[in-house]
DNA sequence: GTGGTCTAGACCACG
DNA sequence: GTGGTCTAGACCACA
């Protein structure tokens, strides 16, 4: 049996559907709603669930496995992979990633939020991460 | 004379080269790096500068205005438009936004990011915005 | 009794499960460690061994036949064949060995091992191909 | 203009087109027929001189860019990578790919070259890697 | 049953 | 021009 990961699909977004499935897996692994052990979806029972075709969920599986997330194999069910201590990041990863927040905060001052309510989503995540 | 807004590409990067461009004059501009009023360089002046294609750098401001951050005009140079009140965010956008950042802390922590570290990044951020 | 050929399965791994019994079986038939005459496991006393589906054994089996390294006949152990002198490879087939073995020192290199580290590795193996 | 790889591919072999594509321009690469900064071919290009579909061809420069060995970017040729120094590699690696070698040496054998062929198939390749 | 590979071709994004 | 994404569907390999 199977977890359903409950996955939402846009597919007049602008971000890839293949990447917005990796995303949300991934988020569901990190905060622990997806477990180590765990079995994905067949590719195309997922593919119909959501919609789209089988390749394109193939194809996001594929990218969760070489990113450590997953375990894909011939005639198996893909499994959410017990995580070995992940590499140590490195300087400039973490450079870029700060990076990524500043335009993204940014992308939101654009669209008209508040500094304020930034700020207190932003307190959001940082609490929820300390649980 | 035009302010130089310092603009850093990375050609190898995922990131197109114009959102790159897009992305820090945005940032600046919401950062107050960028004023009202300011002149950018010209395309080609640009261009040169950041050793691109001029095309590339018509994209980026064409996005800016797009976005209502800049002004261009023929024969003139690029200015930081006055933004007026920016239209009330609907629900769903501050909703996407929100997915968006928990899809980056989802990478940060895949990445090997601690949860205290990722929590402090984003302490420091929402301390920036009250200022 | 059946000589325990010491099979390890690694059912995360790449190569599908049927090949790695089949290679881990024909190199020890070709190193010595497996004579002619010699009985193997049944295929379910191996299935059980391993922890897998007797089926992939059976497919195991039935390609090491194929190749002529065991007999496998109803109702009596599989045994290791005494192989009769191989047909003469042909030229093509010689070039085809030589490129796979030169796509995986390529391989080797791209993973970060010396020329030198790896040259000792062939080396090591031409000597003990000569006992 | 774009280096001609010269690839070979065959199409009945067991191992999938795009793997024998990636493994024949990594191997160029590291013998030193592809430099850094050279140009690859366009994947439609390449396609349709291999007689192949461009997605096959697109797939392959794709492993290629996440093993490193190539920078693929939008509206730009493929260049090959001035790889910075490779990872050290870990123990198991080695052993996996000693076992792998192995493996290979006993499929020469199964195919009735001599031990004595395939140790001098060894050393010309370690004399060749010593250059 | 599972996932993998390949072709065919539409449409989009980037430079 | 370049590469990227997606659909549609055939056929193969594995458990």
């Amino acid at each position: 049996m199977s977890t359903s990961p409950d996955i939402r699909i846009d597919v007049s977004a602008a971000t890839p559907v293949y990447r917005q499935i990796v995303d949300q897996i991934r988020t569901r692994a990190v905060e622990g709603a997806l477990r180590p052990g765990d079995a994905l979806p067949s590719v195309r029972r997922l593919a119909i669930d959501l919609g789209i075709h089988f390749n394109t969920v193939a194809e996001a599986y594929r990218a969760l496995a070489e990113e450590g997330w997953i375990d894909v194999a011939h005639g198996k069910a893909a499994r959410v992979r017990n995580r070995s201590t992940p590499p140590a990041p490195e300087a400039a990863e973490v450079e870029d990633f700060r990076q990524r927040l500043r335009h993204l905060i940014a992308e939101m001052r654009a669209q008209g939020l508040s500094p304020g309510r930034i700020s207190r989503e932003l307190l959001t995540l940082a609490e929820g991460l300390k649980r």
